[in-house]
DNA sequence: GACCTTCCGTTACACGATATCATGACGGTC
DNA sequence: GACCGTCATGATATCGTGTAACGGAAGGTC
């Protein structure tokens, strides 16, 4: 597998404690950089997303901290997604209705990234797409719509899953 | 307003009944086709996506439908829906889960279009995005991702809302 | 402490989509 | 005509996604 595959394609379970850790470490730094809070909850919240590679929804996440016994609303899920989606440390998957970790964090260099979904194992890669948006851009200029914002996501396979590697 | 622009965004609810009646016969046409029945039903929810230059839902088409006195199940509303998606005369907005008329009919050329949505008036117009996927095609593979689905959409302000000439 | 802002809990609800099972409409075949 | 297969529709229920509104709690600032 090339480089750029393995980046983008982790396997999609293997949460590794320390690997969280540090994913939650580098969250808080960016809700300190912005002046944001980084609460509890937003922290349960952004622990149960970043633990898998895969996209989840609201209602998994919410399921998910109930199993650990805590117990919210739906309306306390989106919040704290609304603030990590602002912090810059998650995206949202429209073509899911589901949320992801962002593993690039390279919000420094303004390049924005695409996403390819793997409709198998439900990982979610992200590679530079930079070129593309501003294709997009152009064409909006060439229809003189002011574009404000612009999706960009593929759906297929991903390279452990198209060898068959991913889990059945 | 340039030629592309104007072909792009018409006013939204500019419905007139000479040029409904086109569409829904050109609907036809494709259905023929493609060896599908367009239906009672598939022509009327067709009729009430293609009133309107906007995207529309799904409970929408339901609750104007209900108002004409036809009263239908939601799951009849996707059932159509559905068929008149795969006859390709109706495209689906992921990121506002809703749907609109396919103004262009260029199958033939196999050229895709990407969408451009007013987040003001709702308006959805098409613009050639062939290059643009073509692009994104070749980021996938060199991420070795097995792309399958790809969308492309982008929202902001059509030329006439930008231009404050759309509805308040 | 008093104040303000932000975050969170609770309830209820709107909108989007599908599962399941039953009925109807049509064409072909014997 | 009777039978059968296929596709479209109907009816009911349910699930998934997302938000409104209101009040209370937690944390900063003076």
């Amino acid at each position: 597998m090339s480089d750029v595959a393995r980046i983008a394609f982790p396997p999609p379970d293997k949460t590794n404690g320390k690997r969280l850790a540090k994913a939650v470490e580098r969250a808080g730094e960016e809700f300190a950089a912005k002046n944001l809070r980084f609460t509890k909850l937003r922290q349960m919240v952004y622990e149960e997303i970043a633990a898998t590679y895969a996209s989840i929804g609201a209602y998994e996440i919410l399921a998910r901290l109930a199993d650990k016994g805590t117990r919210v609303a739906p309306i306390s899920i989106y919040r704290a997604i609304d603030a990590l989606l602002e912090a810059g440390v998650i995206h949202r998957l429209e073509s899911k209705n589901a949320f992801f970790a962002c593993r690039r964090m390279d919000h420094r260099t303004g390049r924005r990234p695409l996403f390819l979904s793997c409709e198998k194992c439900g990982a979610v890669g992200e590679v530079d797409g930079q070129h593309i948006f501003d294709l997009i851009g152009e064409a909006a200029v060439g229809a003189k719509f002011q574009a404000r914002v612009k999706f960009v996501e593929v759906q297929g396979l991903c390279p452990r899953c198209a060898a068959g590697g991913g889990k059945e």
